[in-house]
RNA sequence: UCCUCAGUAGCUCAGUUGGUUAGAGCAUCUGACUGUUAAUCAGAGGGUCCCCCGUUCAAGUCGGGGCUGAGGAGCCA
């Protein structure tokens, strides 16, 4: 047996003084002839090994060098010097793998993201992908639990699907047709029932639709899982491939979907504080030295943890969207003609909107609700009023619309009205349907995107990195 | 997709009005060092100035095109 090792976060927890450990991990820095930091990813703190001179042969001692794999047999005592409390005394040190510094592209100094970004297969080496990486793993954990905690089932909506009727955006088309000579049709579009589904196929935008089918058997179902935009977008929240939550049950209105979203959300990040407080202390430090660099104006008034104890500690505001619209309307940055876009009931709001909201009007997370029926999808359930529907987005400082959600159309007549009347071909949607033509009941549920709630936590302001690959325009590599 | 900015050593960047042999810090390498914390001290090596075309006696520097990256907008999660 090989790994009969200790992780360092247990070792360093658990501080067995005066016991022989068997510790793996890499190099971050060897100083001095004598002093290895090392680390295994178990946590943010490395391990101070100390060499004692004359134990290692010269050679071994030159492939000590940053980035290289050791394994290390020693004897864990109080360390004399500052800055640990432990330290290992090693009896032996073998190379597992050895790394040449002058190749090895992570030098012990500070890297630029951007740099970090086009090694992102040696990143988790970083102190800062570290923590971001292991936090958004607490986050992910954190989404089963809640929900498994709850009695909901984890539904495994399909990647493949031949449904394009919700319309969330440009689809990325799934085929095993040549690209050269593919079969047409006699009016000269591709015969896409000669393909290997014998239709045209495309990656899910959305798992929202057989959630619902779900929801109408389990009563409340979630998914996790990929999904794909096409979008050109070039931003530092949008990705070709990102990571989606929808929650979908069956017996609830708009305001329990309120309510079970604010729940969720500072769920989640609690489970972070409580279990990723190192990561997060790190990180928070690390905002905070970027924030020095800002002009005054730029800074932001919370620190990371700060930020997150305050969502954690205050209840989301709950605006309708006519009363948004009032309410930038009657803003003084209207009055003065700071916005871009103009202001009217019926628009969609621009990000500048949404920002001023979150961050000048209120300064926490917002729910805003019952948005005109004429921007949002054909399957939100329809007001009295017949103008709006019961649809809900919460948007949050420095990242925007975090999650976007509705109180779903259950009655069948007026569903399928509104899908004719937005060109949803009905006759497609069989199985949609079925599910109000069958035992029909009041629902709603929403999305949230996984990487800009580990933004939002990690307070990293670049989606490409919070999520390991980033798939975005232009860029697959790794 | 649009707008703005950027691309010079492994990394972060400087490079004046177009003018000789393109610089710095860090990293790396060599040497010294038994309590260092991104160690320190001394020395050394290291360049397709993103690519193509053009202007010019002369281009890292000016112009055009392209590629890539970043920020913002749109789309959205």
């Amino acid at each position: 047996m090989f790994n009969s090792r200790i992780k360092i976060k247990a070792l360093l927890e658990t501080a067995p003084l005066g016991t022989e450990v068997t510790i793996m991990g890499w190099v971050r820095t060897f100083r001095n002839n004598q002093f290895i930091a090392l680390n295994d990813g178990s946590t943010n703190q490395n391990i101070q090994v100390v060499a004692s001179l004359g134990m290692l042969n010269e050679d071994t001692l030159k492939r000590i060098t940053t980035g290289a794999s050791l394994k290390i047999r020693g004897e864990v005592v109080e360390s004399p010097g500052k800055g640990q409390q432990i330290e290992l005394k090693a009896n032996s040190i073998e190379i597992l793998g050895d790394s040449d510094a002058e190749k090895y592209p992570l030098q012990p100094k500070k890297h630029s993201l951007e740099f970090l970004r086009e090694i992102a297969h040696l990143r988790f080496r970083t102190n800062t992908f570290g923590a971001v990486f292991r936090v958004r793993h607490a986050l992910a954990f954190a989404v089963h639990k809640f929900f498994n905690d709850k009695g909901f089932v984890y539904l495994h909506t399909p990647i493949v699907t031949s449904s394009d009727a919700e319309g969330a955006g440009e689809m990325f088309r799934v085929t095993t047709l040549p690209m050269e000579g593919a079969p047409k049709k006699e009016d000269g579009s591709i015969d896409f029932e000669q393909d290997f589904f014998g239709r045209s196929t495309n990656l899910t935008v959305s798992g929202q639709l057989e959630g619902e089918l779900g929801a109408m058997g389990f009563g409340d179902i979630y998914t996790f899982g990929p999904t794909f935009r096409a979008e050109n977008s070039n931003t530092t929240r949008h990705l070709a491939e990102f990571w989606m939550i929808e929650p979908e049950m069956a017996f609830h209105d708009l305001e329990d979907n309120m309510n079970l979203a604010e729940e969720f959300i500072k769920y989640i990040i609690d489970y972070a504080i409580e279990n990723n407080r190192e990561d997060l202390e790190f990180l928070d430090q690390r905002l905070a030295d970027e924030e020095k660099q800002k002009p005054q104006a730029e800074r932001s008034e919370l620190g990371l943890l700060e930020k997150l104890q305050f969502v954690l500690n205050n209840q989301f505001e709950r605006i309708t969207y006519t009363e948004a619209i009032d309410i930038l309307i009657n803003s003084p940055a209207y009055k003065k003609k700071k916005f871009k876009y103009d202001v009217s009931w019926g628009i969609d709001m621009q990000s500048e909107h949404e920002r001023y909201l979150v961050e000048k009007h209120f300064k926490k997370p917002v729910i805003v609700t019952n948005y005109p029926k004429d921007i949002k999808a054909f399957y939100m359930r329809q007001n009295d009023d017949g103008k709006t529907v019961a649809a809900m987005d919460i948007l949050a400082p420095g990242i925007g619309e975090i999650v976007g959600g509705s109180q779903r159309e259950e009655r069948y007549d007026l569903l399928t009205k509104r899908m004719e009347e937005m060109h949803i071909p009905t006759k497609e949607m069989w199985w949609y349907l079925d599910t109000r033509r069958f035992g029909s009941v009041p629902h709603a549920g929403f999305g949230l995107g996984f990487e800009r709630m580990v933004l939002f936590v990690t307070g990293m302001t670049n989606i490409r990195d919070v999520i390991p690959f980033a798939r975005t325009p232009k860029n697959c590599e790794f």
